[in-house]
DNA sequence: ACACACATGTAATTGGTTACATGATTTC
DNA sequence: GAAATCATGTAACCAATTACATGTGTGT
């Protein structure tokens, strides 16, 4: 009873809102609603699928080639209510909090041992992760509300886009404080080291 | 030359600001530097020093044990000089940005399947522990200005944690806006599901 | 004919956590 | 002398990435 596998979760909840998806559909899918703050690689959700099609999570729902009606190779999965309710079990448990890891920081936390300009660089890129992604997330409200505006889950989905959107600006805001800072740094001394 | 290990990193970066210190001291000094973004257990730490100090990166510096002076067990270590070459050059490479994995964004995400109150303890579950995060990064910032105010990493220490906090801030302010958008639809009616 | 996107999978590797085992030293 | 803390380490396990292998259908 220990969910450590999140690859489960992904699944089992976007096969909630929509069934008959292949591994391919899923990792569209994910691409495309949850992808900005999770990713999943081929190499995971395939083996998962099959392992929870064993476990009676989900059931593979026709889809080209076992029967040979021809067309692409195609295994298509939907949720059972053993998958549901795994689902709804897991929801109604508190969130994990794995240790969070943040290279950027780390390395600008370093920065003193580099000249500013390294610090600055990735301060930078930082910045235009930052941009580029804003600019995603404002597309992908965009899509979604002229998509599927009317679905019941619609204010649960933009309440995570909002999430995002409010990271995102704050770390812009910050990184201009940054850059200033870095600016001055570099003009004042080199570090110590 | 991929630098997968970043736990080899931060090993590099911290014994390169202060040295003479154990696998122990590490933790203590994670813990209170770079904690609220960068978590490290000691079954990752103590092999990856003997590893590191195998190809030289980190020496093996006096400490208690192996000389039979006494005093508690404890094995010091040290950067050397390829340590520090790597650390530079770990510094100036372009951060990799790792899929990330938001476990309470994706179960906000699908909240939409459970009663509303769910995701309501959820969202005050984050709320809390941005709280008690901005309370231990105000204190760390005191602490580090009374005791490290004029280390020349200071302004880079600083750095880290006016993006911690920044980032903090954005997410209490969210976190207000989602609960009450959370009550209103707890009012209003229940999910489809 | 060729390239590209669709589609599924396996194998190797690794980074990391957790739990366990062990013992010394200080403190009460 | 018991408990807490200091201190180091190992073993088991797993989630996940990456690279590789393979083949089909579509468009040009």
């Amino acid at each position: 009873m220990s969910n450590r596998n999140q690859t489960e979760s992904v699944i089992l909840g976007l096969l909630s809102v929509e069934g008959n998806q292949s591994g391919y559909d899923l990792r569209k899918t994910i691409q495309g609603s949850v992808g900005f703050f999770w990713g999943e690689s081929f190499g995971q959700i395939y083996p998962t699928l099959k392992r929870m099609a064993g476990e009676g999570l989900i059931v593979a729902t026709g889809g080209t080639g076992s029967d040979g009606e021809g067309g692409r190779q195609r295994q298509l999965y939907s949720l059972t209510e053993a998958g549901r309710a795994r689902l709804t079990e897991w929801l109604a448990m508190p969130c994990r909090d794995d240790p969070p890891r943040d290279e950027f920081l780390l390395k600008l936390f370093f920065g003193g041992v580099v000249p500013p300009s390294i610090s600055i660089e990735h301060v930078r890129a930082f910045r235009e992760k930052n941009l580029r992604l804003l600019a995603t997330l404002e597309e992908l409200g965009r899509l979604g509300r002229e998509r599927n505006g009317d679905h019941p889950q619609f204010a649960f989905w933009m309440l995570t886009l909002t999430a995002g959107v409010a990271q995102i600006r704050a770390g812009l805001e910050w990184s201009e404080a940054a850059l200033a800072m870095l600016a001055e740094l570099e003009k004042g001394g080199q570090p110590s080291e």
